[in-house]
DNA sequence: CCTTGACCTTCCCGTCGCGGGAAGGACCAT
DNA sequence: ATGGTCCTTCCCGCGACGGGAAGGTCAAGG
């Protein structure tokens, strides 16, 4: 199977089926004799295998050990178990920090009248204004 | 003022403030006699405005839209509330995007048994498995 | 005077996960 | 022969820096 096949049948950029290859994540074993990347029925369950790891969030180094878990009839669910608990904590902090952000954003955003006139209190904070105008 | 102290003053590394130069975000008016940047007040306060807008989520390129309003007497809030808002969008598109993943992987971890077994269903869904067990 | 150590300079490479595009070969149909 | 579509390798670019080399500068101490 030529690559732009694999490409659609994996659902990935074959631009990314090169990569894979480049950083021997998911290697095609055989060329055709014209030099064309040849992917097996295998190749292209191991690269959607990836696809869909990607799409939870997982890094590419992380696809690299669920790859070896799913090939490694002697793992243990244990082993792949810890790997996604790790992915959700990580994703819960991006989470935690992107909710601080947008508390923050929202609440200046609130207060900035947003017309024509240049006084912006999102300005001011960003400045870090010390006032203590509003101790009255 | 020295890379240094400027670098503490505003709570960012050397290195950044030297990158921030090379980019032309917050550039030393002068350099001291011995080839040193120098950092005056002025620096600073566009150091540390950029370094609360980073951490407010703003891209460099954002950062440097603040900044020129921030300069420029003519603005309007209007359009620095624009840039925010636009923020916030984005903010929350990342947010969505996170909580599917959250999601689907506290779905897969929860049916997961993690133990010293091979069987996992966080693989299988990898994988692809399109076992319509649950359906009696 | 010399050394030590802390600071500064420029420069270039690495990160992460690819995307864009050039230059050229391969294949298929007309 | 020609055109169009595929494929190949190669190298550069992103964002926002961090690490580290090689070397200049400065203040303090022996």
């Amino acid at each position: 199977m030529n690559i732009g096949e694999a490409a659609r049948a994996s659902g990935l950029p074959a631009k990314t089926l090169r990569y894979y290859e480049a950083i021997g994540l998911v290697v095609p074993a055989h060329r055709q004799p014209n030099g064309y990347r040849d992917y097996s029925e295998t190749d292209v369950r191991r690269l959607r295998f990836v696809q869909r790891a990607r799409s939870l969030g997982f890094s590419v180094a992380e696809c690299r050990e669920l790859l070896a878990l799913y090939a490694d009839r002697g793992r243990t669910s244990a082993e792949v178990r810890r790997i996604a608990l790790a992915r959700i904590a990580a994703i819960e902090r991006k989470l935690r920090e992107l909710e601080g952000m947008r508390r923050a954003l929202l609440h200046l955003v609130e207060r900035c009248s947003g017309d024509s006139r240049p006084d912006c209190p999102i300005l001011d904070d960003l400045a870090g204004e010390d006032d203590d105008q509003g101790a009255a």
